[in-house]
Formats: structure tokens, sequence, C-alpha cells
RNA sequence: GUGGGUGUGGCGAAGUGGUUAACGCACCGGAUUGUGACUCCGGCAUUCGUGGGUUCAAGUCCCAUCACUCACCCCA
């Protein structure tokens, strides 16, 4: 039996990795212009800190995540996400010592244990940032705009940032238990996971999709109307900066996120033409995160955005140029003799940086020609007998089909002179 | 966890119970000597995901199973 990749897993083909890398590159360029910088965590922890950090009552948590023992019976979890291990990192690390605000991205894999489909996989990438050390409503702004202003650079189009405030620790259970009391009058017409939710997080009945939910859930008193007199004027504050800078943005006061962390503002960046999977980029404020997994409590703020839907959208659209490198020269030695100085003459091509390859698989020459041709070379340096004899090279130029002796020496002269 | 769709050579894809399983792309060989592309000729699935069943006869019908895929839940 052939063995196969496990279901929800991919193999990035080199064609598909160059996609990656454009959008790696724009990622890296721009959080250095918004001064991010990178930090590596470990793509396991302990499952403490996935349960503490993003929440018992979380999906994530709940049936998501990729759990199990070690040898030394420790519980380790593959990390669902990368803002608790962040946190972690950075309260393990004391960056909070010097007072000031961290501004850190991640790169890298994150695996949740869920049906793959169409933008969703058991490993999947996530880029994301983390501002740590401020609850100032200029970083939200910061934040928003930033992944706003990447996904654009990387060519993405037809986006719609939605943002809202889901409270904090003083109006949030205020909050919570006005929709309690809320739903609890329409028992009969919701839907059996959001009775649960009445008890785990009614929040979420807000963002459920079921049709009389969603009837429901529209008449439900909406978070702006029980913030409190924190929560309020920040989100006036930060809509105000996003103002400011020109980003666009619609409220959606039923914009709940579903992580347990997030205090005040949420966001998420949503593609328009993508239905199931429409949610590129999600993020908000965690001002108690760090705190609850043993820090100082420092407030923070970041969002995750997901590579494969990036990539997915944007090859829907075409927006990725052919970038495969053009072989400049391919080297065809025709027989045992000339095999010696045709590689020593590919080692000189390359030392000057030329892009080139030597014949390794042609029976006759013929054959050999026909894999330089397709190998798309611009041209092609024969060596025979002839050539080897009179020290010279046969270069071919393989879009007019003329070729033209040249004297070895001076070739390969010339190499150094033009690079 | 729940529901739908699909499974024919490396890829795409015909075939809707009856002789040798179309075709296209790719690949391989040839059209004699050290010249590719274009053209021409030839080759390339004892077998239709797997296992069972119905039938004189199954890629085609039935059942099971597996795989892939999409959707729900939820999320990136």
């Amino acid at each position: 039996m052939e063995i196969r990749k496990p279901k929800g897993t991919n193999d990035i083909l080199p064609e598909e990795v160059r996609k990656w890398h454009a959008i790696e590159k724009t990622a890296m360029e721009l959080s250095d212009v918004y001064g991010y910088q990178e930090i590596r965590t470990p793509i396991f922890e302990h499952t403490e800190l996935f349960v503490r950090g993003v929440g018992e009552t979380t999906d994530i948590v709940g049936k998501e995540m990729y759990t199990f023992e070690d040898k030394g019976n420790r519980s380790i979890t593959l990390r669902p996400e990368g803002t608790a291990s962040v946190c972690r990192a950075f309260v393990e690390n004391k960056l909070y010592g010097d007072n000031q605000v961290h501004k850190l991205y991640y790169m890298g894999p994150m695996f949740r244990y869920e049906r793959p489909q169409k933008g969703r996989y058991k490993q999947f990438h996530q880029y994301g940032v983390e501002l740590l050390g401020s609850n100032h409503p200029v970083t939200d702004a910061e934040i928003i705009s930033f992944a706003t202003e990447l996904l654009k650079k990387m060519g993405l189009i037809d986006l719609e940032l939605q943002i809202n405030t889901v409270g904090c620790p003083v109006c949030k259970p205020v909050y919570r238990q006005v929709l309690i009391d809320f739903f609890s009058e329409y028992k009969e017409g919701l839907c059996p996971t959001c009775n649960e939710r009445m008890e785990k997080n009614p929040l979420r009945i807000l963002d459920c999709k079921n049709k009389e939910c969603i009837e429901i859930a529209k008449e439900a008193p909406s978070m702006t109307e029980h913030v409190c007199e924190d929560c309020g004027p920040h989100y006036e504050s930060v809509k105000g900066y996003l103002d400011a800078a020109d980003v666009d943005y619609t409220e959606n006061p039923r914009l709940v996120r579903g992580l347990d962390y997030y205090t005040n503002t949420a966001f998420e960046i949503i593609a328009k033409d993508f239905a199931a999977q429409g949610t590129v980029c999600g993020g908000g404020r965690y001002n108690g995160l760090v705190g609850s997994i043993g820090g100082k409590d420092v407030p923070g703020i970041g969002f995750a955005m997901g590579m494969e839907r990036i990539i997915l959208l944007l090859s829907e659209k075409n927006i990725f140029k052919d970038s495969k490198k053009i072989l400049d020269y391919y080297i065809i030695a025709l027989g045992e003799l000339e095999e010696i100085p045709a590689f020593a003459l590919l080692k000189k091509l390359r030392d000057h940086s030329y892009f080139a390859e030597i014949d390794y698989t042609g029976k006759n020459f013929k054959n050999k020609l026909k894999y330089a041709d397709k190998s798309g070379a611009k041209s092609v340096i024969i060596i025979g007998e002839n050539e080897r004899k009179n020290k010279t090279v046969m270069i071919k130029n393989m879009e007019t089909g003329q070729q033209e002796e040249i004297d070895l020496q001076l070739f390969i002269n010339n190499l150094k002179e033009e690079r």
C-alpha cells in the first residue's frame, strides 16, 4: 500500500513555493516598515498553555487540538494558534522588563484537528503579529491598518474589514448577562448548539449561522449599548484613528471572535467573494491574556492571517506572475572524453553566477539537444571531439538556432567581463 | 461529529449491461552518421479505488469499505 500524506496536510511543490516566497517576502518587508521583529517559538507547547490561554470553552481547545503524551507523560499540544505561544515567550524571557512596547511577528505552521475543506487544513500556516505593552487605542488602529495594508500589498482586493468591540472584564460579564436574559425568552427558537452556548459563551449566539438564530439575534441588544466608560471611548477612539489613516471599515456588532482571550477591539478581514472560508485575517485585543498565563498584567493586541487562504485567493485572481528562473546555459558533452572539460566549464559558469546545467540523461546527441530544448535554456554549449581538440566550444542560440564555435579561453574571459 | 459529490493509464477525459476500454496532453522509440522545436510513423490501462453480490455477460446495476473533495459546526 502506498503511503500517503495525512488528511488535511499538504505538500507544497516548488511551483507553489514560489507563491509562498512572494507573500512571505511582502510580509517581512512590511513588518520592517511597521517595526515588527520576528520571533520563533516552538511548534509544540504544554497543553496547559492553550487551555489557559485560548480558553476551555472554545472549539479549539474543546475539540480541535492535536494533543498527545510524550515519553515523560507530559501533555503536549501542537500549537493551534500563535498568540498564546508568543505571550508565553514574552513572559518567560521577561521581555516586559524594559517596560517598552514590543512588536513581534511570527510565521509558521499551526495545527487543528478538524475536517479539512477548501481553505481549511489540519496543518495550515499563519503570519501573525502581536503588539505587547500598550493599551493605547492608537495601537489598535496601527495593528488594523497594518493588516489591511499588508493584504493590499500582497495583491488582495475586494476585502472587507469588520470591526467590533467585545468589552472588557468590567462590561463583558454585564453584557453577557443581558444576552442570557434576552435569549432565554427565545430558547425554543434557538438551535441546540446555541442553547449550549447560552451557558458557555452566549456571545457566540450572535455569530450563529442558523437562520432562526440569526433572526432572533438581530433583535438582541448590542455590545455597543453596554460598553463601560473605558471601553466605549476606547472603541470610539480607535475608529477615529482608523478614519485618520483612511482605513475603510464596517462595524459589525455581531462580530464575535472564537477565542476567549479577546477584549475590546475585535476585527476580521473577509474576502467578499470567497463564501465558505472567507476570513483571511482575524485579530483583536487581549488585555488579560499575558496575566492569565502567569505574567504581569500586560495588554496586547494582534492578528493572524491564513497564508493558504491568501494564496488561494491570489491564485484564483491570477495575481502571481511566473517567476521561474530561465536557464542561461545547458552544456552538452558529446562523448566521455568531453565530460571532464564540460564539467569544468559548468563550474566556471556557476562561479560567475550564471544559471547553468549539464546534460545528465541524454543518450545520443539528438536526445541531449531535445532535453536542452525542454530545459528552456537560452543557449546550449556543445563540446564534442572537434571542440575538445580545438580547445573551443560551440555556442548554440536555441531561439534562433544559430551557432558559433569560439575559443574556450576567450569564452571564459568574456564571462568575467560580463559580470 | 453530520450531510452531499466523486473515484477509468503520469495528467485531463469519453464510456448510461454485451465483441479488442475512445480521445487529448505528457512520456518513450523511429524517420541512418554531431543538431532541438514543427511534421510524419509507431508504442504506452489483461483493466476501470478495494472487496463482495446480481447476471449468460459489469467500468457500467446493488451492497459494503476505503480514499479524495465540498459543505455544516468552527475558524486562518
